[in-house]
DNA sequence: AAATTATTTTAGTTTAGTCTAAAAAAATAA
DNA sequence: TTATTTTTTTAGACTAAACTAAAATAATTT
């Protein structure tokens, strides 16, 4: 039905649309996608033709109801191949995401009902990500930057919003993944930078990390 | 390293190497990836090109050892996929092949040595092929086609040659699978069909059922 | 041995997806 | 409002992998 080039457009144009409130632009597409924005205006077109996205030449792009079905159930498949690779095959979560890209285009509607019931119906990947169902519903669940915490505030990581390789590994050396209980014990207003409780332990947080954990805050005090 | 494309080739070429003795022909080749032998003939060149095989023009192709173990590694990957869909998903045997077929190119090293313990390490698909190991190596065992059975020889049922949809659950209604012990009852000289023995039950096989069974003779009368 | 048939290769197109360079449109600055 | 800069699109070219049609070679038959 689509190509794995089509696919991969689907997919990162779904990221950018939720990521970005208004139509994405091309050279956002472009750069999502390592590529340039001439390919980016010629794969447009063909995607329009499929009534997968809408295109107003020199605006931007929006998906179609069939584009975003499309898109997420690309996504659910990207994210149940990293917790069957995390759960089952004891991969590192930082090792996985390259794997999946591969493997989220695999087509076949059964496998992935089978490894869905296989995983035990998770509703999250290993980074927190939420996993969409069937039909492209996801399961929203309230979660804050660390960023966004004062002090005093307690809380509970949930996910990581970049999860490159480095800095999974940085939160790995101090024992941080998901469902690590935190509390701000300081937070310097000139950087951005925190002091952060984890167990008995403190650590110090640039502005650059806080803005990379989602934490659900716990909300008595 | 190489396309989708260069892998089917070798793949291919591989099974047909092991199957016809000699040289491979341009138009077996074409048969057998179902496109026609012009194309194979610009393939072929760049897979020469790559050291991946000799080709001699007009006369056939071989593959080289290095070409040997990439195409071995990649059936490696198609069969121990297959063991995983039907072990751990619950896949009957004639519904894995083609979701295998796309399987067998994922691009990771790790994740089918991991698979490979997952499984246990399985010698055979659920076919009864082989699983080559990491060195393209096989374990080779004694088994003969049904069809050159005589009558009175016993044996069990080790693997299938043709394992399309239609002669798999052909052999499942009869509750014919590998692990099943079967005698020869009787052959007709004129057609080659033979009449079996399985549990309690008698069977008429056709020659063509026959020449797609692949037995291990009991020596033991 | 010559003629015929079959197989294989070459030559020239096609499509998907990419690129560079140039043109067009939109946004921003003067 | 005009000029400048940025963004986007168009035009034309390239590669991988396929195709058709024609030419070349090998195999087979007369
Ligand atoms: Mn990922
Ligand atoms: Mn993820
Ligand atoms: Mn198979
Ligand atoms: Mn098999």
């Amino acid at each position: 039905m689509f190509t794995l080039a089509e696919e991969n457009y689907l997919k990162n144009i779904y990221h950018l649309q939720t990521e970005n409130s208004e139509g994405v632009s091309t050279n956002l597409i472009a750069e999502s996608l390592q590529t340039k924005p001439s390919s980016v205006t010629d794969m447009v077109k063909k995607l329009a033709a499929k009534n997968m996205l809408l295109h107003k030449p020199y605006k931007g792009v929006s998906l179609t109801e069939k584009g975003k079905k499309v898109a997420s159930n690309i996504i659910r498949k990207h994210r149940l191949w990293e917790v069957f690779l995390v759960e089952k095959l004891n991969f590192q979560w930082d090792e996985v995401h390259e794997i999946a890209e591969q493997l989220e285009h695999i087509q076949s509607d059964e496998l992935i009902k089978r490894m869905d019931a296989f995983l035990d119906f998770p509703d999250f990947d290993p980074h927190g990500d939420p996993i969409p169902d069937e039909n492209g519903n996801i399961k929203v669940t309230e979660k804050k930057l660390l960023s966004e915490l004062k002090k005093n505030q307690r809380g509970v990581i949930v996910g990581v919003k970049e999860s490159g390789s480095d800095f999974l590994k940085f939160l790995d050396k101090r024992k941080i993944n998901i469902g690590t209980k935190i509390k701000v014990l300081g937070k310097e207003f000139f950087d951005g930078s925190m002091i952060i409780q984890v167990r008995n332990e403190q650590f110090f947080i640039s502005k650059k990390i806080a803005k990379n954990l989602f934490i659900q805050i716990s909300e008595h005090v």
